[in-house]
DNA sequence: TTTTTATTGAGAATTTTTCTTAATTAGCAT
DNA sequence: ATGCTAATTAAGAAAAATTCTCAATAAAAA
């Protein structure tokens, strides 16, 4: 049976905050958040798979950064990744259902990075 | 300056027959293809980053298994990966240029992976 | 509260990646 | 062709990342 420990309970917690977070960012906030209290690594690797084997968060890759999770309780959405301050930013998605393409093959689920400059780049260059 | 050297030539030579390789299965082709002379570990290591940084090759994520390298002197292009078989497509991709989303963010890039099962595979069901 | 058993923490063990250095070799000049 | 020079290699050492082991702990059930 599944437990919600500690430390699993964190890790929830920080992307509920962040929203996005690399395994890096999680690993800082579980220990500025745990009090005097250590936060073993081998069991942030182990619950970090565990999370994702049980599909709890989800790991999105970036060409132009290190991976990062999500909680994935929510909609699913494409990404926009901000080339100059590496914000990522949820972009809704329409609703796409399976569908064969034009070679035959079934699609089922399509996964879309969109890399560029995001508004508030855009608005610090521009002044 | 940027010698043309055995191992370099190999991993080319590789991604020109298989398309679409993972870097142990580049390791494993330039060993088989190299007669009795060793390729060592390290050098494979620096040479895979060396022609990702000169823009030779290109790396590309997957969810469902091992990240991929390919020839980047192709026309950009998106991927079908076969949750069956894992078997990579190429997917043409009609031209895309740079513009602004809904929200002001300046798209240059988009990459996108398409996941489900291809013809072969449902053929085979099929039957 | 007590019991049961999944989970933790700490460090060891393993695996992956990078670094170091003498020997080699690609490409240029002769 | 032959020799020169600097980039590159092979091999192993070193460092970094990940997984594994197991006694101690703590969540959930009784």
């Amino acid at each position: 049976m599944e437990r919600k420990t500690k430390p699993r309970k964190m890790i929830i917690d920080c992307l509920n905050n962040l929203h996005h977070a690399s395994f890096d960012d999680i690993f800082s906030y579980l220990e500025e958040n745990n009090g005097f209290n250590k936060i073993s690594l081998s069991t942030f690797y182990r619950n970090i798979s565990f999370l994702e084997q049980d599909g709890v968060i989800r790991k999105v890759d970036s060409t132009i950064s290190e991976p990062f999770y999500e909680l994935s309780n929510i909609a699913k959405h494409d990404h926009f990744i901000c080339i100059k301050c590496h914000k990522i930013i949820d972009i809704p998605r329409k609703n796409r259902k399976e569908k064969y393409d034009e070679y035959g093959n079934l699609i089922q689920e399509i996964s879309i990075n969109e890399y560029g400059i995001c508004k508030d780049c855009l608005d610090k260059i521009k002044i």
